[in-house]
DNA sequence: TGATTTTTTGCAAACGTGTGCATAAATTTT
DNA sequence: AAAATTTATGCACACGTTTGCAAAAAATCA
């Protein structure tokens, strides 16, 4: 258990003051280039490095960032946080990361801790039950950005990250139905979301801008997981419900179902159509179509995005709060093509 | 930027002092229970959370463990983290998550910053072009305790969490063998690292008790990603090298091998066997064997051992390191059986 | 009741930085 | 060479806690 070697130890080596030594290791233009040299040549030579929670104390703020997310082992998320990982470092910031196991109380406790732990600013995707805002409120009242992504709040006003859900939705529909499906399965997310909220309101609106009429006994709510994708189309398969294709807001459930068509040995794109969202890793494998979501650089504009309000901070300008849209990409695979078009794939 | 209730407001607004304030926030002995009622009372009325920081400060060192992995978005690093989140929260501690991008600069740099942190412990999977163990040791003589896993060191004496490397490594052989296997490639990770050799000296100890030669024309390097597997499939199935299976120490060159194969119209696992290596979330899906590494029990164990020394270092004994051994477990799938035993997929 | 012990509270210092202000040293000006 | 100016250094405090020690208050004892 070394004691470590502080600004002090260093003054007293040269016979000069804590100050001096701390302007010097700073660069301040006060301190001669001759001092300046000296100090950091035993600085290096005593192995000294600084104590960030003394400085931080001192400063008033960390450079630490706070990450919630609902599961930091989903592809989806672990990409957002490479993203914001990469950004912030560059910046000299670290990340602080929790995750709220999808439920609100979790998360609330997670900001909690981190606001003790004064960030410098929060990235957050919200849990599936949702928060009380009134921590987020508390937080911004403490002059703590905060951007949220993918999952956010409506009504808050804060910096945002979002997909732009509903179009590649409603692109995705579309598509099925160019490809000559028409009724369509929709497997739908928990609508205590936004983002479920608008993937289900762009099935809605491809249906009627081709006129077809919606059906609610095609939709099944909740969809989220591969046994749910499963156990959901056996019942479907089971009560013989009249279907040609599957939207999933989830490529988890839409791969439940194309399993278990393909093992019931329905011919998937042939007799039913499929297309999910995320374009997780494993789509690829299956050769299942999805909509690629772009995370990585996801993480990378929420992280440029709440630097912007760090840095805004020292001027006083007003804030103003952004919404950055993030236009995801049809993936077209075998799952859900089955006519030759001469432009396939670039749809 | 609303100015934070601290306990020296709570003290002046009981008309009392910070030191019985701050005793009576931590339940101390010494406070009665009439003031500890009033102080806590007050406190939650003016919303006082503490600053960390401060406390930090105060007590030397950070509630804070820091964790360095090569790459946050490869699943077996994220259920890692997964596993070492879930058991510090339950301890009150939180992660401060860095990665290396399997550099070794950047590993040092990220360790140098979170030794900077006054962290409370380190968790660290080392980059594969390897580290100067200085920075390591620097730490140790902090007094600051360090759980090794996965891609340990071999010289330091650190706790560690280890998978039985060679014994899984030679039992996916071993398996392949009793299918009547004979000419097996192998795809060999980077031999700095020594799981790389450990898995290598699996397979060599697999041939040698079943008596076959070892062939080094059959073993490719540097074999841990995808596209190095599809390319070298490729000239291996170009060159007509002869061979019946393959062993890989990365699912992800597996699957390029499989993926390649099944392109060329190869039966698997008829005229060639494939087996990979961490069980990654896609083998299923192309029902390729492989050996699961329990990646969220590793984490959680390395956790478990992190908190052995952060509570012994109170008590003064001597410290004494282990090394946990997680034991993989083969999971067989298509890729690799075509003997119909009695006993398959309990082996 | 007065002395002694026990319980409770307050004072002050410390953790390691950074910074405003005063002072000392070096440089320029008259 | 003395005064004015510029440049470089030192002093002391603050950030918000926790904690050893002293002091006050309350409780116990003789």
């Amino acid at each position: 258990m070394a004691k470590r070697v502080t600004i002090k130890d260093i003054a007293l080596a040269l016979n000069t003051n804590s100050s001096t030594v701390s302007r010097a290791l700073n660069d301040s233009p006060l301190i001669s280039d001759q001092t300046k040299a000296l100090v950091k040549k035993k600085a290096l030579e005593m192995g000294y490095f600084p104590n960030s929670i003394a400085r931080q104390l001192r400063e008033g703020r960390s450079r630490i960032i706070g990450l919630v997310v609902p599961l930091i082992n989903r592809a989806f998320f672990s990409n957002i946080i490479h993203g914001v990982e990469s950004i912030a470092r560059q910046k000299g910031y670290q990340l602080l990361i929790c995750q709220s196991n999808d439920d609100a109380g979790e998360e609330v406790s997670a900001l909690q801790t981190l606001r003790t732990q004064k960030v410098a600013g929060f990235i957050i995707s919200q849990a599936s039950n949702l928060v009380d805002e009134k921590i987020y409120k508390a937080i911004i009242a403490d002059g703590t950005p905060i951007v949220m992504f993918d999952r956010v709040s409506t009504t808050l006003d804060v910096n945002k990250v979002v997909n732009a859900n509903q179009e590649a939705s409603s692109e995705a529909v579309r598509h099925l139905i160019n490809q000559g499906y028409r009724r369509i399965v929709y497997f739908a997310g928990p609508q205590s979301l936004n983002i479920y909220q608008e993937r289900f309101a762009g099935y809605r609106q491809a249906l009627q801008e081709a006129g077809i009429p919606f059906d609610p006994a095609l939709v099944f709510h909740d969809m989220l997981s591969r046994e749910r994708g499963e156990e959901v189309m056996g019942t479907i398969l089971a009560t013989g419900l009249e279907f040609d294709a599957v939207a999933s807001a989830s490529d988890f459930a839409g791969l439940g179902a194309l399993l278990t068509m393909r093992n019931a040995g329905i011919s998937v794109p042939g007799e039913k159509g499929l297309i999910g969202f995320a374009n997780e890793s494993f789509t690829e494998l299956v050769e299942m179509s999805s909509i690629e979501q772009f995370s990585i650089q996801m993480g990378e504009a929420a992280a440029d995005l709440l630097f912007e309000d760090i840095e805004a901070k020292d001027s006083d300008e007003p804030l103003v709060h952004r919404q950055v849209v993030i236009n995801p990409a049809l993936v077209l695979r075998k799952s859900s093509v089955r006519l030759a078009t001469g432009v396939q794939g670039t749809e």
